[in-house]
Order: structure tokens, then C-alpha cells, then sequence
DNA sequence: GTCTATAGTGCGATAGAC
DNA sequence: GTCTATCGCACTATAGAC
């Protein structure tokens, strides 16, 4: 597990996004006028990664289905068979990516013992995850603010939800004297993590003109967070 | 030095969001109708934070000027008296920031000699400066792939400007043995010290919700980066 | 200097042919 | 299932009264 690089992850965790396009498909939630599965699915994978780089560059508001029409090369009524609304698009994009998510973190056993390796399987699960989807991650970050009430509270659970995640390794790590970390400083640490997690699909642009990979961001940041808080017993 | 804190840095800095808008009027690059210079400056403080607020909340894009007008309780027509173009607004208030930006960064000297010293300055400076412009510099995050070319280019920059400051204190640090950095983790030990003041801007709600106060996270995130930093020697 | 009224544009969304 | 053509609306921006 420790040595787990991202061609690993990818290779255990990998949904296929088709396969999460055939589930939206069969979402009685939303109103995908296409019969045919194939053709759907086949139509919606382009419509999304369309939509997420377009939205990436210029907004998703600043996007105009025109804008979306001429990069998927489907006309704007062939864009209506596969969302009711621009905000529906919206919304199943979101969705979209939730469930992956969900999908990839049930799969992950929190097997570990050891607390250290907890920490680090952590660290690399979260880094992998925003890696594989990372123009999703990037999307709901920048958009979040735009977003529908009910959007942007899943936004902040979520986010409230992977700083817990952190503050209870910790604790327990502190507890058993394994980490060396302040009591009040808890969750502003568990919060570093996470900011540091975040940096790297917020400004994947500089890190990828530096050359620089996942696997070597991955050990870079558990390193680092290693050195904020293990205890001085280590040696 | 040592012991500045936020109050201090406002004493010693504090720039007249009025002083600025003032320069803003006289400059000629822009088309400001009005010619009272009292009125101008008034309305245009009122412009800006209506602005900021707004977008802030929704996306620049999103916002109408018609939101603008009622904010500001301005009509539509006298709103274009401080500005010909929506574009130019966002002009100018991405200036306005960079204007407040170089006059605090002028007044900051470059004083320290004890090279620990001159790492905790710069944190504590760009901590301060972000949370007195707090709105001002999540905006500018949120908005810069939005904005035209030539303001992006402008952003990028800064960005590895600044990274740039604080990779010439660790390298500076690195010589003199005082800090202990791997020779290939030098910039991304940069991007991360980045990384963990750029978080209190981006998530200020989380930490304003939890009642942390900017002078608590700057003491954290001090400590935590010579915990990454210094040599073990240091003992 | 500020207002109201409106011109002109491009958007999201739909209708109906194929 | 996909297309073209078009409706209605909300936006940015302007004109002209006060």
C-alpha cells in the first residue's frame, strides 16, 4: 500500500466514465430523451468533457450552448435530447462526478493499521483521486459559487467531510503518541493538508510545466505533512 | 518585526481604498465622466465593493448590471459614467488591486538580516496583505480565467513572483545551513508555502466560522513551515 | 450628475421538417 | 436522433430629458 503509485490506483479504482454515463442514462431523475443506450452514452462522454473544458477556460456561464453545440459537432436541438436545461446540464455534470467519487471511496478499504500508513494511504488516495478527475475537481471548486443552493452544500460538507477524515488520523496518531501535534491546532492542520492536497489539481497548469508528477507531489506532500507532525520520537 | 501583527501591518500600510480611487480618476486611460473629483471617488469606493461583493458571490459574468445599479442604487445610466464598458470596470478594479499591492509592497523594507527573520516577514506579509484585500484577491482567483490576455498574464506572473520571493529565502537559508531542503524540493517546498496562505483567502468562511483570526493562523502557519524547514540542527 | 426609456444583440429554449 | 429556423427575453450600452 505505501509503495501504491498512481498507475496502481488507477489501474484498482478506474470506473470507466461510459459506465457512469449508462447509470445517468437510466436516472428516471432527468430527462434524457435518448432511447438508444449506446448512442447516449457515446453522446453524453462528449458532451461533458466538452462542457468541463469549455467551463474551465471561460466559465460555465460564459459558455454558450452555441459555444458547446460547435465543440461536440451536435446542433443545439441535439443538445436539448440530452438535458432540459442548461442548468440540468449543470446539475448532471455535478452528479456525475459525485458518483464516481462515491464509487471510488467504497472501493477503498480502510484496512490500514499502522496510523502513519493511514495518513499516507490518505494523503495518496485524495492526490490520485483529484488527479483522475481532476478537470471535475477543478470545475466544482471554480463554479462552486455559482452553483444552486443545494449544489453548494454538498460542496461544503464535502470539503467539512475530508478535513474530518484528517483530524480524526490525527487525533488518533496523537492519542497514541505517534504525532506531536498542539490540541488547538487540530483542525488548522487538518486544514493545511488539505490545502496542500488542493494546490495541486487548483494550479495543475505550474506543476505540469515544471515537469513534475503525481507520484513525485505525492511523496513531496507526504513528506512534508510528515514533518509537521510526527513527534520528535521518531528518531 | 517579529511580534507584527495584523493591527500593526493596517497602521503601518493602510493605503485609503479613497487615495487609490483617487489616482484611478485622474488616470487618463480610463473614460471617468464625472468631474467632480469628490463625487467620483465616493461613487467609485461604492462601485467597487458593490462589485466585488456581487461577483464574489455569483461570478463577475453572472453579475447583471442591473444587480450592479440596484446595489449601488445608481441608475444604469450614471453607472456608465464611471466606466464605458463592463470590461472596463473589471479593468479597472483588477488595477485598482495591483496599485494597492506594489504602493504596500514599496513601503515594505526588506530589513531583516537574520534569515528566519526575513521568512516569517514574508509570511506575515503576504498573510496581511491577502486579508486586507481579502475580496480583492479571490476575485481575482475566481475571475482569472475570465479575464482578457493581457490580466492573466498579469496574474500568472505575480503568482511565480511571489513563489519566487520565498524560493530565494529557502535557497538563501539552504547555503547558510540554516534551513535543510533537498536540492530537487525547492520549488515545490515554494509552491507549498504558497499554497497554505493562499487557503485563508480561498476558504476565509471556514476559518471565520471556526472563529480562527488571522494573526492565530499566521503563528500556525509559521510553525508549521519551519517544522518542514529547518534543519534538524536547530535544536 | 443622474435619471428613464429604448435600441440592438446574443442568449436559452422550442417547433417542426427530415 | 438530428437538423434548421425562430421565438421571447434579458442583457449591455446609448440617447436625451431634467
Amino acid at each position: 500500500m505505501t509503495a501504491m503509485t498512481y498507475d496502481d490506483f488507477k489501474k484498482t479504482f478506474m470506473l470507466s466514465v461510459e459506465d457512469i454515463c449508462r447509470d445517468i442514462c437510466r436516472d428516471q431523475q432527468y430527462s434524457i430523451k435518448i432511447k438508444n443506450e449506446d448512442v447516449a452514452v457515446k453522446n453524453l462522454v462528449i458532451i461533458f468533457n466538452a462542457t468541463l473544458e469549455l467551463s474551465n477556460r471561460k466559465g460555465f456561464q460564459a459558455m454558450s450552448l452555441r459555444d458547446l453545440s460547435e465543440k461536440t459537432e451536435l446542433s443545439l436541438g441535439a443538445l436539448y435530447a440530452y438535458f432540459s436545461s442548461k442548468e440540468e446540464l449543470l446539475d448532471i455534470i455535478m452528479s456525475q462526478g459525485w458518483r464516481i467519487i462515491d464509487k471510488a471511496l467504497t472501493r477503498q478499504i480502510a484496512g490500514e493499521k499502522d496510523i502513519r500508513e493511514m495518513l499516507r494511504a490518505a494523503i495518496k488516495t485524495h492526490l490520485y483521486l483529484s488527479e483522475m478527475l481532476q478537470p471535475w475537481f477543478f470545475f466544482s471548486f471554480m463554479e462552486a459559487k455559482n452553483l444552486p443552493g443545494e449544489q453548494i452544500k454538498k460542496i461544503i460538507r464535502s470539503e467539512l467531510f475530508t478535513e474530518k477524515i484528517f483530524a480524526d488520523i490525527l487525533q488518533d496518531g496523537a492519542n497514541k503518541g505517534v504525532f506531536s501535534i498542539r490540541k488547538n491546532e487540530l483542525m488548522l492542520t487538518a486544514s493545511l493538508i488539505k490545502a496542500i492536497l488542493q494546490d495541486w489539481y487548483l494550479k495543475r497548469w505550474k506543476y505540469v510545466r515544471r515537469g513534475e508528477t503525481i507520484d513525485e507531489y505525492a511523496r513531496f506532500a507526504i513528506g512534508s505533512i510528515e514533518k509537521m507532525v510526527l513527534s520528535d520520537a521518531r528518531y
